[in-house]
DNA sequence: CTAGGGTTAG
């Protein structure tokens, strides 16, 4: 009973007079435990009926809430009707505009604290320092130097640090070194600053002085500078320096790994991964990004596989999903798309854009176009990426009055288009033969959007001229490019000639394809079998002597195709395989199935070495393809065996099992 | 209310 009234005393006094101070606290809890932009507005409301909408202390607090929602907007409105802001209540607006990487806004928005007459601190400095240097705003940046000159802020560590940042990234070393000599006491944050200003630089043998001349070193510093080493490609250097690091953390063993990665060290890389103490999800994305990188698609597959069994707590992430599905696409490996889309679902990605594209495009490449339909409509916020992979999806599939419906679509959303988009538009052209439409869409590509056009772009063009069987005009076309045009754009002028048996034409294409890559013995058989079609038999075999004087043999195509849990790779007539005799068996087996049907099998093509791998070779060049073949280490040769010095490169044809 | 280092898509 008697704590009964004490306590409704208690309430009574403080909801008639309460100390401010104690209102201050309670609303300045209850926002930062405020998750919901309801919850928000609720408290929002009730901070102007207790009259504390524009305090000094709660205010910056309910800016920084309403930039952790998204809600920046919102704070925007508030802050301008503010009469007179404190600092603090300034730095939270600018925390909140770079945590949302609004840079300019940031630059924009200090102008109008100097015109307002307030006074920045050492809050305020470094965080405006770093959006100049983000936007590159030049002046701005220097201006704002001054002003830490004048204020007497070069003693701040933030304040200098940040200087040094701001000049490294936009390239001036030399005035990055001199903030760093000008500062009065330099943290090793500041001597990591300046040393990566001089990596960034490439200036390795500076950042090395640097980092001796250090007077403490912490496991950053040390990082830094073995990336540095890794960035100029020097990975024996990098090597060195990380068997002498004091002590080593996930991430120096990661960048060692992807150094590995990235100079296609295989053997070195798998090891590295293997003696890694600890694993993280940027080590499991480390070895699987790293065989994706090399082009290893299966090994992507299997190595993610073995994290799902032994990652333990480790779970795969976005950057994971991703990379893996890219793998899935390029394999044709449908099942385990399907798996891994059932996967990053149970696993609580199904909202992610990244992975929503990366199934947009699995979907696409593994010719179940309706999948890849189905991910696009669940997207509701679609980005660029999103546009372009469905686009350019429907092109490739031949539906390009779908792709060119879509991308009038795009324009009516938000998204502008980039040349990734013309590309996708411009193959639907192709495939339609829609040669006055693509040549509106080229030109008003630069004219409504700004975009030069690149060479993939012209190839496009070509493309579109030669399959429309206007040779000329593409020849024209390519002598009017404005960049010297590569092997693709021969190739496509080259393809077009087989079509239309334009033997003039061609030999003009071998001709520049011979000068550049003349080791590409496909430029050789297309002209080949040109002759071929025309019966020219004696020039048949004149190439077949010009090409054998090569030295290096055409590399069969070859096709991939998923079994229970695996990827297998074969060839045309292919003997490699344990069950090869029951391959064949069964093959024969379908042979009369279908025979008995009335099926005639076309074996012109086959007769001429056209086979699938040829067929694909050929036709896909236009759309410049990133797969990328491992080079052999020997003799740099970009094929899966090396014909020269005969090493197999990779371990291409490999069953795994799950 | 403060800084420096890693992965992913067309």
């Amino acid at each position: 009973m008697v704590q009964n009234l004490s306590q409704k005393l208690h309430c009574l006094q403080v909801k008639s007079s309460p100390p401010t101070r104690f209102l201050e606290e309670k609303f300045i809890s209850l926002l930062r435990s405020c998750r919901t932009s309801h919850h928000l507005l609720h408290l929002h409301s009730q901070l102007t009926t207790h009259g504390l909408i524009h305090n000094a202390y709660v205010t910056p607090t309910l800016i920084t809430t309403c930039s952790l929602l998204n809600k920046m907007p919102h704070a925007r409105k508030l802050f301008d009707k503010m009469p007179q802001p404190n600092t603090a209540t300034w730095n939270a607006m600018f925390r909140g505009y770079l945590h949302l990487e609004c840079h300019l806004q940031v630059v924009v928005l200090f102008g109008e604290m100097n015109r307002a007459g307030a006074v920045p601190n050492c809050f305020t400095l470094p965080m405006v320092v770093k959006c100049c240097g983000k936007v590159n705003a030049v002046r701005e940046g220097e201006e704002v130097h001054c002003v830490v000159v004048k204020m007497g802020f070069m003693s701040n560590p933030f304040v200098g640090t940040s200087l040094i940042d701001m000049y490294s990234s936009r390239g001036s070393v030399g005035d990055a070194y001199k903030v760093f000599g000008e500062m009065h006491q330099r943290n090793v944050v500041a001597w990591t600053a300046v040393i990566r200003a001089y990596i960034s630089c490439g200036d390795m043998v500076s950042a090395r002085r640097f980092f001796d001349l250090a007077p403490a070193r912490d496991v950053v510093l040390w990082n830094t500078v073995v990336s540095g080493y890794i960035e100029s490609g020097d990975m024996v250097a990098a090597r060195k320096l990380f068997d002498k690091m004091p002590g080593r953390d996930a991430m120096s063993w990661n960048t060692m790994l992807n150094g590995y990665a990235s100079n296609g060290d295989i053997e070195l890389f798998e090891k590295m991964f293997e003696e890694m103490p600890e694993r993280n999800v940027f080590s499991w994305n480390g070895l699987i990004g790293g065989y994706a990188r090399n082009g290893l698609f299966s090994q992507v597959l299997e190595s993610f596989k073995w994290m799902l069994v032994e990652g333990g707590d480790v779970l795969p992430n976005d950057a994971t999903l991703v990379t893996v599905l890219s793998a899935c696409s390029r394999l044709g490996a449908l099942d385990m798309g399907k798996w891994v889309h059932l996967y990053a679902e149970s696993i609580g990605y199904k909202g992610n854009l990244f992975v929503g594209n990366a199934l947009i495009d699995m979907y696409a490449k593994c010719g179940v176009i309706g999948n890849a339909l189905d991910v696009f409509n669940s997207i509701d916020r679609k980005d660029v990426f999103t546009w372009n992979t469905i686009i350019n999806g429907m092109a490739m599939h031949g539906h390009a009055a779908d792709a060119l419906s879509l991308f009038d679509r795009m324009k009516n959303a938000v998204v502008k288009p980039d040349e990734v988009t013309f590309v996708g538009v411009l193959s639907a052209c192709v495939h339609m033969g829609l040669v006055k439409d693509g040549f509106s869409f080229f030109q008003s590509m630069f004219d409504n959007y700004s975009i030069v056009p690149q060479i993939q772009h012209y190839g496009c063009m070509v493309d579109l001229l030669g399959r429309a069987g206007l040779l000329d005009q593409a020849v024209n076309f390519v002598r009017k490019m404005p960049m010297k045009p590569d092997a693709v754009i021969w190739a496509a002028l080259l393809g077009a000639c087989r079509i239309y048996k334009n033997v003039e034409i061609a030999e003009l294409a071998l001709q520049r394809l011979i000068e550049l890559e003349p080791k590409n013995p496909a430029n050789f058989v297309m002209l080949s079998n040109i002759y071929k079609d025309l019966g020219r038999w004696q020039d048949v075999a004149r190439l077949k002597i010009a090409m054998r004087d090569t030295g290096f043999r055409k590399l069969p195509g070859c096709s991939v195709i998923e079994v229970d849990d695996s990827v297998v790779e074969f060839y045309s007539l292919d003997e490699r395989h344990p069950e090869t005799e029951n391959i064949f068996r069964a093959l024969r087996g379908l042979t009369v199935i279908l025979r008995s049907y009335g099926y005639v099998p076309n074996l012109v093509d086959v007769a001429q070495g056209t086979v699938m791998g040829e067929v694909l070779q050929t036709t896909t060049l236009t759309r410049y393809p990133t797969y990328t073949r491992q080079s052999c280490r020997d003799c740099g040769s970009k094929i899966r065996k090396c014909h020269i010095c005969r090493k197999k490169i990779s371990n291409s044809f490999k069953l795994f099992h799950g």
